[in-house]
DNA sequence: ACCGAAACTGAAGGATCATTCATATCTATA
DNA sequence: TATAGATATGAATGATCCTTCAGTTTCGGT
């Protein structure tokens, strides 16, 4: 499909050059098309760019909600440590594309939805922790985002600052454990 | 000075409108010197940039070795809300360079530098922890390592998505706290 | 085989920018 | 005050790039 091999082709551009090198003529020649072709797809550079932001968003959101399902009414340390899974998971799963993406966060204005994003995420994860049998929090809500933040943050510290498999087996042993800790500090002990 | 101006007009042109709205001709003006002046102090815009980028990584360091300094031979409880201050306060006292600069990382290619930076951040925290005396770490680089990135990535993360105070001060509460959990758990139990 | 619609093409228009340089202004020293 | 060096100016240059659109190709149905 023409669509498809534009959203690759947007990638791979992405990665090699960052957003700066990124132009519709590059994009369209990796993809195989013409320029015009593009903007029978897409109005401008920026609503492809938003639309493959949009489309990992929800993959992760998607991931992420699939996780907290699985995961209602289990303890603490089985919530934490599926959490954080969960997360590596989704994030690894796409890495390509996520490490792509966060450079159009610079260049266009993607606050809003990422914004939106990090809610949606908090969320999720604070019916997670409602719902968590041997656990209360003194501030539930603080604790969800915190968590969120650690989650995110890490990860994308992580990619950006030196993606090696050395690091990436390295988040993937403390994360989950990093996430068990703080969530056991912030609620006030274990009941069972 | 003109070189101040230049940079303060940088960092404020950033906020405004990113990267991609960030030209030459605009610095200048706002800068109120003419686009010729910024040539005779930097070779192009890039050099430009990553001079902000440098001193602002600089401060940071800088931030933090000092505190690791102040904190040295403390125990685990005293290192980990020390450490998660001293990062807190460097980001906060100046957020608006911090903010602005995280835009210039897709634009161009600062992963080395940030890479760098990383580096030395996990290495001040490595030794800080070498001499925590009542706590023993099974894998202390990776603790190390796992701590930079949970501090580096929450607060990045905060910033970009939500950066209201309200998110700040619940970050100035619950990092320090996560901090402390995680090293708790990644030591091998207290032995004071 | 024929036709209309849908998809594709890519050269050209029109903007925006980084960078240069010939010229002007300032400053400090003799 | 005269002068050299340092500093500042900003119009012009040349490149890059997004976007458009008139024309071509492809495709499904008849």
């Amino acid at each position: 499909m023409t669509i498809e091999a534009i959203h690759v082709a947007t990638i791979q551009v992405l990665l090699a050059g960052g957003v700066g090198r990124l132009t519709t003529t590059r994009v369209a020649a990796r993809a195989g098309v013409s320029v015009g072709t593009m903007y029978q797809y897409y109005p401008h550079k920026q609503a492809l760019l938003f639309a493959l932001v949009q489309r990992q968003f929800d993959l992760i959101d998607t991931a992420m909600r699939d996780a907290a399902a699985r995961l209602a009414g289990s303890d603490l340390g089985t919530v934490a440590h599926g959490v954080a899974t969960a997360w590596l998971d989704a994030k690894m799963a796409d890495m390509v594309a996520s490490r792509a993406i966060y450079g159009i966060a610079a260049e266009f204005d993607l606050s809003e939805m990422m914004s939106r994003a990090a809610q949606r995420m908090t969320q999720v994860i604070d019916t997670l922790l409602a719902n968590v049998p041997d656990a209360r929090f003194a501030d539930r809500s603080s604790a969800a985002f915190m968590l969120a933040a650690l989650l995110g943050g890490s990860v994308r510290v992580v990619m950006e600052a030196e993606p090696s498999e050395e690091n990436f087996a390295r988040l993937r042993c403390e994360l989950p454990r990093a996430c068990h800790a703080y969530l056991v500090a912030a609620s006030q002990g274990a009941l069972a």
